[in-house]
DNA sequence: AGAATAGTGTCTGTGAGACACTATGGC
DNA sequence: GCCATAGTGTCTCACAGACACTATTCT
């Protein structure tokens, strides 16, 4: 059928949309280009994946190389493989979406200039076609909200119902009714475990901490607005 | 950041996962291998990308060969990057969802020994990683009809509710109420478009008979039995 | 006490499923 | 007439949203 020789060459590269809430605002990790072809724009964070490796590796590596943290939620989103999206050469990029909660600050990347979280509203135009992939993450983001447990991704460990709730309410940007909410997320079979401990962070009644639980998908769905 | 030459070769290929309803049973649309790797064994149709298209060209192109069909419903899927899924080389695949209607009988594609609708309950074991990328374009296929009006793309330009149902019936594999599946159909924003044209293709009442609507997303979604 | 946030109870509207009933064809 | 399928009306239950109300802390 084919024998190694007779095939066009690729580079394949990995993007990572990273996202995270913090400051109120739904917010993208992204670098500062150090080279050309667009030197001193922003792009998302990414690199090649190793002959050895795996594309799905290649991902989590670079994740955990620009964010200091392992274990973060890790999806594939699509893959962009236009002719031209490269100015250089023919460059295949399988793009991830990850979920982290707020992260101290990203640390320098190996081959990046500056790294930052960056409001997604605030983001102009991106390196290559990174526009388009962050806004295909980004709306991927607040579809998963609404029917699987992720909305804890953004949260740390332990977190109160409230808090949960900011979540929700700034990446749909709407805002929730917080004794409805209340009552679906602990009602969701799966979503939350309780730790029994409490906190006051923002005075008021205590609130009860709880963990993300264990359902991969949500029934029913949270719904958005 | 990099210039050509200092990036691994990697071999980008499509791989559709292309499916029909007929004769009772969803079927995947397959071609026995004709050479090594895997030769004799059942493969889902797909090749090399060429230099110059981009990767959704090349699946599009690949299917309009395979089914001699163009215009039918294609979506990206996933894209498959283990080191050793090729044993000769290190390919990454970008996988295809096609849906199509109960098409006349698969053309003979250029490099595949024979094509064949298969009932995915009857498939066994795939070459390379097929079996997994067949699984996955199954699973997304049974998820898109919840919410999106896709059950239509399994019909041809002109059908009956009640062959809208079977389709759903099938794919999914459980019994939907005859009268409120017409009804929340018929009542979906966008998802059907009258003919005003009837049809008496089963004894009984004529049905009428309707062209895909075009919304894009049902709402209220469609619920698995 | 008063303010603030956490959490519960209750009402009401909407929609899904069950299924009786009507409509329109072939035999 | 009978049978088969198409399509509508209606009942009931469950759940989402609105919002009154109680609970527990801080100042």
């Amino acid at each position: 059928m084919y024998s190694p020789g007779d095939f066009p060459p690729f580079a394949v590269t990995v993007d990572l949309v990273v996202l995270t809430v913090r400051s109120d605002a739904l917010c993208a990790l992204l670098v500062r280009r150090g080279e050309a072809p667009f030197r001193g724009r922003w792009a998302l964070p990414g690199g090649f994946v190793r002959i050895a490796e795996s594309v799905d590796d290649a991902a989590a590596r670079e994740l955990a190389e620009e964010t200091g943290v392992s274990g973060l939620h890790l999806e594939q989103l699509g893959t962009y493989g236009e002719p031209r999206r490269d100015p250089r050469m023919r460059v295949v990029s399988v793009a991830y979406l990850a979920l982290a909660p707020d992260l101290p600050v990203p640390v320098a990347g190996t081959d990046a200039a500056a790294a930052s979280w960056v409001p997604v509203s605030e983001v102009s135009s991106l390196a290559f076609d990174h526009s388009v992939i962050l806004g295909d993450g980004v709306e991927r983001a607040r579809a998963k909200l609404e029917y699987t447990p992720l909305g804890t991704a953004f949260c740390g460990r332990e977190f109160t119902v409230a808090e949960l709730r900011r979540v929700y309410e700034i990446v749909w940007g709407v805002s929730l009714d917080p004794r409805n909410f209340h009552r679906k997320v602990t009602g969701a079979e799966g979503f939350l475990t309780a730790t029994g401990q409490t906190t006051a962070r923002d005075g008021g009644r205590p609130a009860a901490l709880y963990r993300r639980g264990d359902a991969a998908v949500l029934h029913p769905p949270l719904v958005r607005g």
